[in-house]
RNA sequence: GGGCUUGUAGCUCAGGUGGAUAGAGCGACUGCCUCCUAAGCAGUAGGCCGCUGGUUCGAGUCCAGCCAAGCCCA
């Protein structure tokens, strides 16, 4: 792999540098020149060099010079054809190609890990999370997709992960729905099942169901009492609201599966706020924050009453804000967070600890756990239960990690900085430091995409670049309908090419091509980028897109299903090359185009660690772009089956293979399969 | 008023640890299917990288101050 070389060149060049000029550097930054012509890896380190002579001893060098005598010592490291001295002073390496082609071809093709970095904890991703109250829209998907990806980054990179989705099934608004079902529509219990159970979309009419309760309130502000009840009884249990409430919630999950399984997202567990309220588990938080000091009693001032856990600086300093009388915003932006009202209630942020320290292991409680469904793949998912009686007698070990990481929108920020304060009070683990907010922006839409929707625009909106969505008020992208949108529009383009494919099949690869376009669409940017969502754009399957990336790996596989050979039947042939063959076939301008091709294609890994380190997606998606991009003006360059010289056909074959192989890894990273044809 | 984030081509966005000529997609214009699939390829046009200073041999990148937008909050 070229950056293990890369490492190999920097410790060398440390040395270097300590034994000619005495001097101790920190780092060695490496680049990759713009141009295959000017070699694969360049230091700037003669410019760092001269700066610090200079500042050592005032004499002025020449950065060309210096890069010069560290060439020197580079010559003899294995792998390396030979050093260059370019522009002001760089260092510019060749890699010996024929070599790193040689041991690139023979990897093998089942590795899934590359394990550099192997962890021996649990890393806890919680994602999707969504309301259990309607059905999930294109801003949830993003949580989900991006969740889901960076869990598949991180095992890759060795971590061992597991995924859980958080389900508040007890909150404001399911509590919202059932005051629908009851006083709007005057539902029973029964009638709600037997609306669930039948043949419409139930979490579609929850969703209008919601906005209309939005609308009710509006009428009269005094109706917000009657939810404020209704979420009190649910909260309480042991009562026909809850029992409606649970129904309800239990059957909206049961959607948001679906509806993730046909992104093929999964997850190992449901873990769900009633059983939190029923365990008691804040009750045991609660006694382990006192006990350990991170939370104290106020018995004076604005908080008055209330547990708080203190500012980290300057401690009683600003004047403290009022206590509002907002279930929701309570407290949270005071410099001294509240986690227990005076009223003896617990914040959000409060009960968000006690999750939390139950992840890690650090409660001394734990849920009961019941097998839910199989997804596709035949993974079993988990969820949560209070019900001693319902629960498993065998489970998988759930929780216990070592380190939590959240996807959740960028608004949360400050509440998330909370919780992982207050679990380090009493966690001290340095690895608990490793935790995580995974902020994203959200999604919003054009006025466009708002006037598809049937949304009245008003004159501000319409000059606005973008409008937020808005569950309440019904106006947003319905997850299934985008993703129905693109299966029939993939569909239709794959029937006109591909007539002799069964209906089966033809829907197969549909479905396999509006995946990766959705998937690709919300990975293309990176985390903290509002996506502006446009119907064109999003339902495009030209330029960088997800179905472009797939195109380019189904062309080289096109290419062995006409050769009517596997890439590994030649593996012989491909032996009896010799190094003297592939130095001539990667010399030359010729050379240069492949053999660029060929080491973007070995840089994935290297890719994958940066996506991992930053949590960010968004590195894999230009990367498998760019090299889908590469691989296709090799495509048009190059006629690999017409090629007569026989040793050079097989090694065009094996660059086909080898860039074949990293488009498929990395698109699988990005969660997208590679269609047989398209 | 406080905190966080953002400002790069007509539009949407990339630009780890400061480095070689600032990139891509879309849109516009011009070409390329007798040849492994044109969901493709090649080319043209399009830029005070928000503004002003500072650090540096070197700043889209780092620092300060402004201006503008978005988000969270008293």
């Amino acid at each position: 792999m070229s950056s293990s070389l890369g490492v190999e060149i920097k410790q060398r060049l440390l040395a270097l540098v300590r034994e000619n000029f005495n001097l101790d550097l920190n780092e060695i930054a490496v680049e990759v020149p713009p141009k295959t012509e000017l070699g694969d890896l360049a230091f700037p380190v003669a410019f760092e060099l001269a700066k610090r002579i200079k500042a050592a001893t005032g004499e002025k060098k020449n950065p060309r010079e210096l890069a010069a005598k560290l060439a020197e010592g580079l010559k003899s490291i294995p792998g390396i054809a030979r050093v260059e001295i370019a522009g002001a002073g760089y260092l510019n390496v060749f890699i010996d190609r024929a070599r790193m082609f040689a041991r690139l071809t023979g990897l093998q093709s089942a590795r899934e890990t590359f394990g550099l970095n192997p962890q021996s904890g649990k890393l806890i991703v919680e994602h999707t999370s969504i309301n259990p109250n309607k059905a999930a829209h294109i801003g949830h998907v993003r949580n989900a997709v991006l969740g889901d990806t960076t869990a598949r980054i991180l095992r890759t990179t060795g971590e061992n992960v597991e995924v859980h989705n958080y389900i508040d099934n007890t909150g404001v608004q399911v509590a919202d729905v059932v005051v629908g079902f009851i006083y709007l529509d005057g539902k029973s219990l029964d009638e709600i099942k037997r609306l669930a159970e039948g043949p419409g979309r139930f979490d579609y009419y929850c969703w209008d169901l919601y906005s209309r309760v939005g609308a009710w309130y509006e009428e009269d502000k005094s109706r917000r009492e009657t939810g404020a009840r209704i979420l009190h009884e649910i909260e309480e249990g042991g009562n026909t609201t809850a029992e409606i409430a649970e129904y309800i919630s239990s059957r909206i999950v049961d959607c948001h599966l679906n509806t993730m399984e046909r992104l093929d997202i999964s997850y190992d567990l449901l873990a769900r706020e009633r059983e939190i309220l029923h365990l008691n588990f804040w009750a045991r938080a609660f006694e382990k924050l006192k006990e350990m000091g991170a939370i104290v009693f106020e018995t004076e001032g604005r908080s008055k009453g209330c547990w708080v856990m203190k500012a980290e600086e300057r401690e009683g300093e600003r004047e403290r804000g009022r206590i509002g009388d907002d279930e929701e915003k309570e407290g949270e932006y005071d410099p001294d967070k509240i986690i227990v009202r005076s009223n003896g209630t617990v914040t959000y942020t409060g009960k968000d600890i006690a999750y939390h320290l139950w992840k890690l292991g650090k409660l001394g409680l734990d849920f009961h756990y019941r097998p839910l469904r199989r997804n596709h793949h035949g993974h079993e998912i988990w969820i949560t239960t209070s019900d001693e009686k319902e629960s498993a007698a065998q489970h998988p070990a759930f929780g216990n990690g070592t380190a939590f990481l959240n996807v959740i929108d960028v608004g949360q920020s400050y509440l998330q900085a909370n919780v992982k304060r207050g679990v380090m009070e009493i966690d001290h683990d340095e690895r608990v430091a490793r935790s995580a907010h995974l902020a994203y922006e959200k999604v919003t839409l054009t006025p466009e995409a708002a006037a598809e929707l049937g949304m009245e625009l008003s004159e501000a909106d319409a000059q606005r670049r973008q409008i937020g969505m808005s569950g309440r008020k019904g106006l947003g992208v319905k997850a299934d309908d985008l993703i129905d949108r693109l299966e029939e529009s993939a569909l239709k383009e794959v029937r006109s090419r591909h007539q002799d494919l069964s209906e089966v099949e033809q829907k197969r690869i549909a479905h396999q091509i509006a995946l990766a376009a959705l998937r690709y669409f919300l990975l293309k940017y990176t985390r903290n980028s509002i996506i502006a969502f446009d119907f064109k754009e999003a339902l495009s399957f030209d330029g960088e897109t997800g179905p472009y990336i797939q195109y380019a790996a189904v062309r080289a596989r096109n290419i062995f299903r006409k050769l009517g050979r596997k890439p590994e039947e030649l593996r012989d042939d491909f032996a009896k090359c010799s190094m003297e063959n592939i130095d001539e076939f990667f010399s030359g301008e010729s050379g240069n185009d492949l053999w660029s091709l060929v080491y973007f294609a070995s840089r994935l890994d290297e890719v994958t660690q940066v996506a991992a380190s930053g949590f960010e997606p968004a590195h894999i998606a230009k990367y498998a772009f760019q090299l889908a991009k590469q691989f296709n003006l090799f495509y048009h360059n190059y006629h690999i089956l017409s090629e007569e010289n026989e040793s050079r056909r097989v090694l065009l074959l094996m660059v086909v293979d080898v860039a074949r192989r990293k488009l498929e890894q990395a698109l699988a990273l990005l969660g997208i399969e590679t269609p047989e044809r398209m």
